[in-house]
DNA sequence: TAAGTCAACGAGTGCG
DNA sequence: CGCACTCGTTGACTTA
């Protein structure tokens, strides 16, 4: 799944180990769409393009005139919906880039650029920005849904290698303390599953410096998702 | 091929 | 003024 929508969604996750371009693999490993819809993202070529490819290309409609023409002309139906050209588009994109809020200004300027009524430029910014931010809530639930997935999992790894060494019943090996040269108590020792030695858990060291996170090794760089 | 479904999108409204 | 929520329209796609 790219992280662009038809209008050309640009999405920065704030998520660690995480960029939207590397969303094609990263995401979406379970199709939660719940009704059993493939959730292929669509994307919705041409809209703006008249069906007719005709020449009337640069503002079919919705343009501040043709606006008007429908309003006054007062028919049953009410005005068609409004579909931004390709140009009209282009154009604001290009300006949600370079900002994604407008100043008065910059919203009449455009306006007149894009023969659109000022609220029409207005609307379109607030649109993009709120689903712009959607995408990225998306996108970073869909991230945490997987930390949560990978956690879980080692969690029950964790869990049944406790119940094997439970399951052995071994008679705990006989640890000193490195001061006092006392048997410590099998309660405090605790075995690393890396290297699998069996050694005195933190709180039976407390004369070690805080710096070390984990009691068998120095910390290990955390896995990327 | 018509009808149904879905996502995208423009726009209205109310709130802080 | 920006935002959240919402609705109606539209076009692509699916299905019977």
């Amino acid at each position: 799944m790219g992280a662009t929508s038809p209008s050309g969604l640009e999405l920065t996750m704030a998520v660690p180990g995480l960029s939207s371009s590397s969303g094609s693999e990263g995401f979406g490993c379970n199709n939660s769409n719940g009704n059993g819809n493939n959730t292929v993202m669509r994307v919705d070529l041409d809209m703006n393009q008249p069906a007719s490819g005709g020449e009337e290309e640069e503002f079919p409609m919705g343009s501040v005139e043709e606006d008007e023409e429908e309003r006054g002309a007062g028919g049953p139906h009410r005005p068609k919906k409004l579909r931004l050209s390709k140009e009209q588009s282009r154009l604001l994109e290009e300006s949600f880039r370079l900002n994604h809020t407008l100043t008065p200004k910059q919203k009449e300027a455009l306006a007149v650029k894009l023969k659109l009524r000022p609220r029409q430029v207005e609307v379109w910014f607030q649109n993009r920005r709120a689903r712009t931010k959607l995408k990225q809530t998306e996108m970073e639930c869909e991230y945490l849904k997987r930390c949560f997935g990978s956690l879980t999992e080692e969690n029950r790894r964790l869990q049944r290698e406790v119940e094997e060494l439970r399951a052995m019943r071994v008679a705990p090996p006989t640890v000193l303390t490195p001061h006092s040269r006392q048997p410590l108590p099998a309660s405090a020792l605790i075995m690393c599953p890396r290297c699998e030695r069996v050694t005195a858990a933190p709180a039976a060291r407390a004369a070690r410096p805080p710096a070390a996170a984990s009691p068998f090794h120095p910390r290990r760089p955390s896995a990327a998702f």
